[in-house]
DNA sequence: TTGACTGCCCGAAACGTTTTGGATCTCCTA
DNA sequence: TAGGAGATCCAAAACGTTTCGGGCAGTCAA
């Protein structure tokens, strides 16, 4: 026998008087719900969720589809917002879901698998790209969604990001007041808009100062790229005296580096990363970093989420946070 | 209309023989089976989830309740492991719910909602205590559960886990042949398993080779904890002349306060760590490390959590993957 | 006294599957 | 030709909730 039925014949009460008693409708007399109430938490009633999302015609779920790029699955900040996001959301009765997609191909078909069996209400959406196959999907299908990170066109749908372009600038614009004329920049992969955007503001604060773009490689988005595309940047016959990195991972292997080449970091010259990795503030010498400067930036994601199940229009729902530069021991005085 | 019975009657036949049809019944002639599959093909034809696993009884979904000690969740390395995991859940028609868990009374409770919704058919449980109240609870109720890490009884549950005492005994000996006499212990929490084994180990090796214990401190499991833990231990009258740590995060923050006071790792004294974060190989000098020798640890508990859906016992599914050390440049010659 | 209204409660339908327990038809054997 | 054995198929029950559409007293105003 169904627990609520259980529950309701022990106190000889309908199952619909109980049921409404326990979701607080207001035609059931103060003394009954407290009645229910009381039994229903003597006996750690809870109601079984396959029924009551059948019922109710929603999944209480949201799902994140892990984009697996070959190598790592994503930074390591991935999971402590995740986790941020996952308690607010379970604040409102919601459950995160995480999907891990192997290929490209297998991305589309694990969000369709997802909405056509209505296993989540809403997804969100990591590492956005440029060019994003996935909002597209979700925009056609009609399914809520925020995304982490922008996409070409982010007017239409909800986002939280980074202002990416403003703190490379400004990191660039350091640069250039300490001195630096020629500044390189380390990329991520340019289809991802967060690389994309951090390249902008370099390239912007350059131009603003009216210095050469001449130093830049794409690097993928890990130690080993960055030692490699900042080997190749050292083979230049003017080398940079400043690299900009688009991430940590890429600033430590860039370090690495340039200390084979005998360049002492903050000394001979200058790098700068984005991230605020933990471990970046023990190296020797500390990474000079940048970070979003925001508590909680998981909780602030689940907040536009719940904002646009509750009908919100995407327009409303982009926040853009502002970066804060962490400035250690690497971004040297010099030139 | 439900989308089978609009998909049976677009056939014309019944929504069992369309249900038998999918579900691969042999009492379907084959070639209705084909006109089936085909058609449910062509629409994009998912089963309701709700639907299905109220009829089924199941949730078809698996739950991680993130353990959220004060500071960071866990080693990044989480995420990747999840993702390997949710790989192999996948192939067998599982999804994976991730619930963070803010104070330590809300894990118990997020269990119980999650058993007594039926919201999850088993769970995984990370970071492992030696008194593990999570799975006390999870025998009690008789879920199937695996465990990454081990507890102090370990015999009557299904577990993977590295085999942190013979690694740590291993680079114990290490040391010890390599002439250091006075080998630290800088550790992690020891309620946590696989803190107190590799102590364990370490310890263990000590004896046998006829040295002593004297020097060893508890960290917490960060950049920082190390850090701090090691200013300690050089604030003894002899210092020691190697610093095993229990994780690479603990090795980070220890090797910035050995440089503070002068000391070159890998020269003047050595330091070895655990988990080959990625960082590691990238730093200068190069951390020596150590760590789980398994291509996919994720889809190795997947695989024990499958087994154990299927009946098998749980003493049949232990599984002790063993160490490789990972020697670079800071475990040094030396003493 | 009657009718409308309010406060409280309940029966039954509905959600979209899976599965039970036959029903029908064909073929084969005795 | 009867009857049994297979091969296919299907109607209806079930899963455990939520919610629709009343029903029944009691109260109040006319």
């Amino acid at each position: 026998m169904s627990q609520l039925r259980q529950l309701a014949s022990s106190l000889g009460l309908s199952i619909t008087t109980v049921s409404r008693a326990l979701d607080g409708y207001p035609d059931v007399a103060a003394k009954t719900r407290e009645r229910v109430q009381r039994a229903a938490r003597a006996v750690g009633y809870r109601p079984n969720t396959a029924a009551r999302s059948l019922r109710r015609q929603r999944a209480e779920a949201i799902a994140v589809v892990l984009p697996s790029e070959p190598g790592r699955v994503g930074p390591p900040v991935f999971l402590d917002m995740l986790a941020g996001c996952g308690t607010r959301l379970a604040e409102v009765g919601f459950d995160l879901m995480l999907l891990p997609s192997v290929g490209r191909l297998s991305e589309i078909d694990t969000y369709s698998r997802l909405v056509d069996g209505r296993r989540a209400d809403a997804f969100i959406v990591l590492r956005t790209r440029l060019e994003d196959e996935r909002v597209a999907y979700l925009q056609q299908r009609g399914v809520p969604f925020v995304t982490h990170g922008r996409t070409r066109r982010p007017d239409d749908h909800s986002f939280i990001d980074g202002d990416g372009a403003a703190g490379f600038a400004a990191a660039t614009g350091l640069l250039a007041d300490l001195g630096h004329r020629r500044i390189a920049h380390v990329a991520a992969p340019q289809h991802l808009t967060f690389a994309h955007l951090r390249r902008c503001g370099w390239a912007a604060a350059l131009a603003q100062h009216g210095l050469p773009a001449l130093w830049e490689a794409e690097a993928s988005p890990t130690e080993q790229g960055g030692y490699e595309a900042t080997r190749a940047l050292l083979q230049a016959s003017e080398t940079p005296t400043a690299f900009l990195c688009a991430t940590d991972s890429i600033a430590i292997g860039a370090l690495r580096a340039l200390k084979e080449r005998g360049l002492r970091a903050g000394r001979d010259v200058a790098v700068i990363g984005h991230d605020n990795l933990p471990s970046t503030a023990f190296l020797d010498p500390a990474l000079s970093t940048m970070e979003i400067d925001a508590p909680d930036i998981g909780r602030e994601l689940a907040d536009l989420l719940i904002a646009r199940l509750g009908g919100a229009s995407p327009r409303d729902l982009q926040t853009i946070l502002p970066i804060r530069q962490v400035p250690r021991a690497t971004h040297g005085p010099r030139s």
